[in-house]
DNA sequence: TATAAATTCAGGGAAAACCCTGAATTTTTT
DNA sequence: AAAAAATTCAGGGTTTTCCCTGAATTTATA
């Protein structure tokens, strides 16, 4: 028997989740929640398998919900419920420990076997769900071409020269270091500042760090 | 009629996925390719709709293959095949234009599946690679709580004035900027130099991304 | 083998960054 | 209301960075 607890602040949305799941033989709502902290005190006074969490609660947020049960209760699952696709609290609420994540416009049968898979040790994810991820991880292409534009060959020693710079060594320790005169470390600062079209050694390390210069 | 090129350095899987394609009536095999350049070569002499293009491929490897396709032929379609279910080299694909990714050992249906959806202007993920997608993810929460370790609290300003360091702004500038002394500014970098534990502003801007601070 | 690029070094100067001490005022938190 | 934190400013000094010109040597490339 699966034994699950509603947090919702829709108390009719909750009630249409627990008539749902109420034709299932192997599935018992144990309790039905409508703010934050009446889930975390509810699960810290009953056997609880799984959460139904809203992401849109009262008083404290699904998110931070999630957060505080995984810390104290480190082997509940929590299946994430939102009206919203975004991307943003997809990967929020996976790190924070959600087990699962599906939409509220999300079909009995598909409910089911989201809470099935999940108490079971694996994860679910709505195909929605993945899509929206996997979208989100594409358009991250765009920003970093276009962040790239035109950067010239840093050679060997630059690199060099710039890792230490970014590890916050100054020039005469980097002179020191490489076994080379000081002014040679200055020649090759200028030249980074040039080809990375910096103003300054903030500048070459935001560029570096941008860029993935180093790696 | 879809018409695609295999690219994979193995001939007999090529041959294998060109035996499974030729029972399509709507699948048109119009190349097979052995190595990078002769994909690249290819795609440049014929009309063609989708590459099945495996990551590994000698001289160019697939990655490279990809990114150079998807810049110069912007409306060509590409689908990784790879051996390995891993989530560096899918999110490298994806940030690389990528439409799909499959596993070689996809069934038939799915290949052809993935090879419809594609065609029709959306992506295609095997379930085995969203849910590596999807456990990396979660994998991170960890990985993120770590690096945090111990940062002291950023004021305001500090963070303010932080923006401004690393969007490559000096000192004089800041304070024209902010309308405030040349004296504060400095002493809002010594305090983000104290907090963060930096030595110089080099390392205050690496610091500064690699922990997030600003956002 | 020419040519180009990378690496090395130097002097001298201006600007910026960094360090220290000390302190007043405002805002936030307890 | 009291304490703590944040924001503001200053003097004076040292170090580092940045800029310019100029140049020799080594290495890679056409």
């Amino acid at each position: 028997m699966i034994e699950l607890v509603i947090a919702d602040d829709h108390a009719m949305f909750v009630d249409g989740l627990d008539s749902i799941l109420k034709d299932e033989v192997n599935i018992s709502v144990k309790g039905k929640c409508y703010d934050g902290p009446s889930v975390i005190d509810f699960v810290k006074n009953n056997k609880i398998d799984i959460i139904l969490l809203d992401i849109n609660l009262p008083e404290l947020n699904g998110i931070e919900v999630c957060k505080r049960l995984i810390e104290t209760n480190g082997d509940i699952k929590i299946i994430a419920i939102s009206m919203f696709n975004e991307e943003s609290m997809v990967t929020e609420m996976l790190n924070n420990g959600a087990k699962g994540y599906i939409l509220k416009n999300t079909g009995k049968d598909e409910l089911i076997k989201a809470i099935e898979t999940v108490h079971s040790g694996q994860t679910y994810f709505s195909k929605d769900v993945t899509q929206t991820i996997m979208n989100s991880l594409m358009k991250r292409r765009k920003k970093s071409a276009k962040t790239n534009a035109f950067l010239p060959k840093v050679s060997r020693r630059e690199k060099e020269i710039l890792k230490l710079i970014i590890e916050e060594y100054t020039t005469p320790e980097i002179a020191e270091k490489l076994f080379i005169s000081l002014k040679t470390v200055e020649t090759h600062r200028s030249s980074l500042l040039a080809k990375l079209n910096a103003r300054n050694s903030a500048g070459l390390v935001r560029i570096a760090i941008e860029n993935k210069i180093l790696d």
